[in-house]
DNA sequence: GGGGAATAGTTGCGCAAGCAATCATCTTCA
DNA sequence: TGAAGATGATTGCTTGCGCAACTATTCCCC
């Protein structure tokens, strides 16, 4: 817990200007961008944004399915959490699950030609959003930043780790 | 809705390989400090993280009180959202309703002492999570990078707007 | 090859929180 | 002044989702 440091600091310094605001900024603008495209998707397509990703991955992954699992962490979502949007997007006819020939623990996602087109509908909402919200608010640079800083932190760990 | 574009480009062009990239980042990134942080709190203090920054931004508020709506966007949160959580932390003696004189329509919350105390115990945890899961995790240019970047995207608008 | 650990996925449970509707109060302006 | 509209906060309802516990399968290795 402990590393190296004099005895007269504090165990951890308080944050300062530059590090509170880019955490503030972290979570509000997050926050504000995350809950408009939700709203416009939910209100154009009948899909939350968790709902979108998974088909969104699905359609790009090879054979257009996903082990549950990679798709959880693709998804930002925990074990269960995907289990029941696949649940769900399944009562939907958009995602069918399919077991795994060598591995009898796991399940694919695999995407319907529903959910394919579900998805193309709704693509360009959420283009649209990303854009109006996030992207074309920032300049190349600011992108290439964020893009760089956060993306370490992400880590994707799909199947790894 | 249609800004001037010229004729031959879709609605609007597809995201390129560096705007996706700074998409998924803030996605994921944020997810993982979110929870992580989160987790952190919740285990050792018995506090979620809008808890927590109800009670952290109370207590540097003038009189330690803030109008419930004021109260909700900076805690990133809905008003209906707001009234549950402030109602739990009443419960839990953490903070106070109190009118206002001159508007009977707006409700303060008003940190109590034990709030204030909570708050003391719980920082040292929320100071580390933030280092560990983000701040130390970059560079100074790119926190800063970030707050020039995300900060207009958050657009606070505590009551104004 | 069989027993214990690891891995994949699902479920029971509970809670946080958003939306829409509602109530109360304040403002405005005819 | 009094009726219509704005504004602030709360509630009913519903849902998404995380944690912890559980089942099923596979891996490891003695």
């Amino acid at each position: 817990m402990a590393r190296g440091r004099t005895a007269a600091t504090p165990p951890t310094s308080p944050l300062d200007e530059r590090e509170m605001s880019a955490w503030h900024a972290l979570i509000h603008a997050h926050a504000r961008i995350v809950r408009q495209l939700e709203a416009e998707l939910e209100a154009e397509h009948a899909l939350t944004l968790p709902a979108y990703e998974v088909l969104a991955h699905l359609s790009e992954a090879p054979d257009r399915r996903l082990r549950m699992s990679d798709l959880a962490s693709y998804a930002v979502l925990t074990p269960s959490g995907l289990t029941r949007l696949v649940d769900k997007l399944a009562r939907e006819g958009l995602v069918e699950r399919a077991r795994c020939a060598s591995d009898a623990r796991v399940v694919y996602a695999v995407l319907t030609a529903a959910g394919a087109a579900r998805l193309k509908t709704a693509y360009p909402t959420h283009l649209r959003g990303v854009r109006a919200h996030l992207v074309d608010r920032l300049q190349p640079d600011q992108l290439e930043a964020i893009a760089a800083a956060l993306g370490p932190l992400a880590s994707y760990c799909p199947s790894s780790l």
